[in-house]
RNA sequence: GCCGAAGUGGCGGAACUGGUAGACGCGCUGGACUCAAAAUCCAGUGGGGCUAGGCCCCGUGCGGGUUCGAUCCCCGCCUUCGGCACCA
């Protein structure tokens, strides 16, 4: 019998797949009628940063699946492709292989490609873009432009995370535990003047807009809420009498502001140099900022250390009683959130005691569990039932009411209000890199910062020699392109030589691919608002609180902005598990990287992609094994044995009903239901597999060949979404043509409903025995058939029954 | 420390709504084919026991609970993984 030989058939069908234009879909003539229902199934794109990984080979290969499906359930489906190909990534790799970025990046671009059209997948490659390339920077530079506009893009000097190795500045969400998110570095703190988008802005509508998300995984939900890290509470006003100086603090505790006995200001607080200026503790204060300064950000957070602070003999008066607390200045207050200053309530906060019992200071509690007398001079946390002690008017008011009155009686005299507070910092964007897209600004000496007019974007990168990074942007070396002209005034004026975070460029890819080679708007809003919101995105966790975060802000500008009808990116997010190999994590430098075109070279394609979403959930991390993926070749050889057998025998005229036309409908009705509803992708094959084994068993006999050709041609339609190639290979052999054009195979309720069925008979919530039996018979009669089986009889053993529970269709047990 | 997810055979995993635990694959064992091997096909495969061709007991991280019945629900632990972590 003929071999089955994948090289071949994959690269017949990938040819033909390419020439009949099969996956392409293009955009509706009128947007504004649905001729046919449509769907957007979207997987995050690839950095170019070198070639195809396995993550890749899953990410995509789950996509296709869906996509397949959902296609051939009559869906017009989008799945376009394409490449974030500025940045970090990108610019490490093109200095560690040699050669310009961007010939470095088209390089690995076309390698992906190839890679892509190898494994099969069905993408419109019509609609591919990549960041890089100028008909893109064009309108992410004309977005930036729009966000200036509305003061959603701005410039200040802020304390910003700096990344000594990739000589860049960072956004919060880029540093992990201190790190840089890319090179592992430790990141440095230092004050600059950098762009920033005003995601703060959004802080509340990232969060109330999660109910308009049809299925995201809750651990996302969850990382985003801690990362927006909303803080209900208010805003105090403390005074410093001597200066006429007003302390504005933040605390959620204004229930224990009694309890407040010392004040910190974080040691780069602007007032500190004031306050001290000609005290005698001025040098040693002096010198705590200092040191403050030179410690490293994962230094100065690890609570491990022991708090440090000096005092500077000033002091603050408590708005609700006046009393004098001392001014404390510690790095263990940070100057970026809240207002850089608290008030310090030790019998209320872990951080203030420790820093109490470290330098003496008085402890008084002030918030108490109802009926119980705390000690003194302790640590008191949160309980239930809480009420106020020694808070003057306010004491004995449950702690929640006592947040609210003394929070109206300080607004009510002016010495605070409430307010919220975030974690989240406004998101800065600038990067002192070469590879990427310029930040299309001009600096005129009359009038100040000018955007690029619409129509000279775009802000092409300049060609320079060197662009490695060494601490200023390397566009800055290009003089030519930095010295212009203003479009206002005609005045001098030099470009912003920054570019921007590659984050940037990502948070729009999945709006520009409905609309994709327009060259009059970055897209039309009718288009985009046919295709979007993504229908179900697919990717790594990893991308939690960075561009998931990123995605919505930009949506929800954009909509603000008038140019987009819908306020979520994605309604339904995936995010997929890792592989690891060898027991780790796949990685070059640990060496146990699997190469995807070895693996397509040994086993061919159709049996990478099965295997990759047979090992087990594809949320779940699993470990690859090399012997598994043998087990899907050696499935594919067996259901190509069954195939060609089955087409040889030619056309035979198929039975309504049997045993493995049966079978052969509860597997229709198990894949398509676990792939879109249930979102599970490796159930369906197994189910393919037990249907492929029955037939095995059958084939043989000449009285059943019409349910045996009813039955492979089933398990050949199924198994087309995971293993195309063969599929349609087999397909054409069984004297059909085009299987990705066929209706998804619909299961027959009728031929799901069975005449029998395997009665289960426990005794005391035990099984004891099994029969067969029709359906549709009654409670009595499925009793009376149990106790007749003699296993039963023997466990019922002349016992008085006391209960029995039929389930019917399934089961009777018997208690004695 | 806080938040989240998960613990099932030798391994990856299945069991969807509280109703037959271990589908399917890997591995292993035996058989057929072969001079032989590979490939292929067939059968077996959670552990233990017995008066073995049939039955019994145990078994889904541990200890309790609810229930006729729990991998699934509740309470308390243990372990692993992920996120956050001086955020006032």
């Amino acid at each position: 019998m003929e071999r089955y030989d994948p090289q071949a058939v994959e690269l017949k069908w990938q040819d033909i797949w390419e020439r009949e234009r099969a996956f392409y879909v293009p955009n509706p003539a009128d947007a504004s009628k649905t001729d046919k229902e449509h769907t957007y199934v979207l997987e995050m794109l690839p950095y170019p940063s070198g070639e195809l990984h396995m993550g890749h080979v899953k990410n995509y290969t789950l996509g296709d699946v869906l996509a397949h499906v959902r296609r051939r359930m009559g869906f017009r489906v989008l799945r376009p492709m394409g490449y974030d190909a500025f940045g970090l990534p990108a610019e490490n790799a093109a200095i560690r292989e040699g050669g310009h970025p961007r010939l470095v990046i088209e390089r690995n671009i076309a390698a992906i490609r190839e890679q892509m059209k190898r494994m099969g997948w069905a993408i419109d490659w019509d609609r591919e873009v990549s960041s890089h390339e100028p008909s893109y920077d064009r309108w992410t530079q004309w977005l930036f432009i729009r966000f200036f506009e509305k003061g959603l893009a701005y410039r200040k000097e802020a304390p910003v995370n700096w990344c000594p190795n990739d000589q860049t500045v960072l956004a919060n969400e880029q540093v992990i535990d201190g790190r840089c998110e890319r090179c592992g570095a430790e990141v440095e703190r230092r004050n600059l003047e950098q762009w920033f988008f005003r995601i703060t802005a959004y802080a509340d509508d990232l969060l109330d807009e999660m109910s308009l998300l049809e299925s995201w995984p809750e651990h996302v939900l969850t990382m985003q809420r801690n990362w927006i890290g909303r803080s209900d509470g208010a805003e105090v006003v403390f005074r410093i009498e001597e200066q006429d100086v007003e302390i504005p603090v933040f605390t959620t505790r204004p229930d224990t502001l009694f309890g407040a006995t010392f004040f910190v200001l974080a040691p780069e607080h602007p007032l500190v140099p004031k306050l001290v200026e000609g005290t005698p503790h001025e040098g040693e204060i002096m010198d705590y900022v200092r040191q403050a300064a030179g410690r490293s950000s994962v230094d100065r957070a690890d609570p491990e250390k022991e708090k440090t602070g000096v005092s500077t003999g000033a002091f603050v008066t408590n708005p609700v009683n006046e009393e004098r607390l001392p001014i404390w200045v510690s790095d263990y207050v940070l100057m970026e959130y809240g207002t850089g200053a608290i008030m310090a309530v030790p019998a209320h906060d872990e951080r203030d005691f420790e820093f109490a019992e470290r330098f003496e200071l008085p402890v008084k509690v002030v918030v108490a569990p109802e009926g119980e007398e705390p000690e003194e001079g302790t640590y008191v946390p949160h309980a239930e039932n809480e009420r106020l002690v020694d808070s003057a008017q306010f004491t004995g008011l449950p702690a929640a009411e006592g947040k609210q009155a003394i929070v109206e009686w300080l607004e009510s005299r002016d010495l605070g209000r409430g307010a919220v507070s975030y974690r989240l910092r406004d998101w800065l964007l600038s990067r002192q890199r070469y590879w990427g897209c310029p930040i299309p600004i001009l600096y005129c000496e009359s009038c100040g910062m000018v955007p690029v007019p619409d129509e000279d974007l775009p802000v092409l990168l300049p060609e320079v020699d060197e662009y490695l990074p060494k601490g200023r942007s390397p566009l800055a070396a290009a003089e030519d392109w930095v010295h212009t002209k203003c479009p206002t005034c005609g005045g001098e004026a030099h470009r912003e030589t920054d570019t921007m975070d590659t984050f940037v460029d990502s948070s729009w890819y999945f709006i520009r691919y409905c609309d994709a080679r327009n060259d009059e708007e970055p897209w039309n809003r009718e288009i985009a608002d046919y295709w979007l919101p993504v229908n179900q995105y697919i990717g790594g966790v990893e991308h939690a609180i960075l561009h998931l975060l990123y995605a919505r802000f930009f949506v929800k500008v954009l909509n603000d902005l008038g140019l987009l009808g819908f306020r979520e990116p994605f309604l339904r997010l995936f995010t997929q598990g890792m592989i690891h190999y060898l027991g780790a994590k796949m990685s070059k430098s640990k060496g146990n990287v699997l190469s995807p075109d070895d693996l397509i070279a040994s086993h061919g394609a159709d049996a990478v992609r099965l295997y990759i979403l047979y090992m087990g959930p594809a949320e779940d991390d699993i470990e690859w094994q090399d012997t598994g993926i043998e087990g899907m070749a050696r499935f594919l050889g067996r259901l190509w044995r069954l195939g060609l057998e089955v087409a040889e025998r030619g056309g035979i005229d198929v039975p309504a009903d049997g045993p493995l036309v049966r079978r052969a409908h509860q597997a229709m009705a198990k894949v398509g239901d676990d792939i879109t509803r249930r979102f599970q992708f490796n159930t369906p094959i197994a189910a393919v597999i037990e249907l492929v084994n029955e037939i095995y068993h059958a084939k043989d006999d000449p009285d059943r060949a019409g349910e045996v050709r009813f039955a492979t041609e089933a398990a050949v339609s199924l198994i087309q979404p995971y293993a195309p190639h063969m599929a349609e290979e087999l397909w054409e052999r069984l004297g059909h043509e085009r299987l990705w054009e066929a209706a998804w195979p619909q299961a027959d309720p009728a031929l799901l409903e069975r005449e029998t069925f395997e009665l289960v008979v426990q005794v005391n919530g035990r099984v004891r025995d099994r029969v067969e039996v029709p359906v549709g018979l009654d409670d009595s009669e499925l009793l009376d058939r149990a106790k007749e089986l003699p296993r039963v009889r023997a466990h019922l053993d002349g016992k008085e029954i006391r209960k029995e529970i039929v389930v019917p269709g399934k089961l009777v047990n018997l208690v004695v």
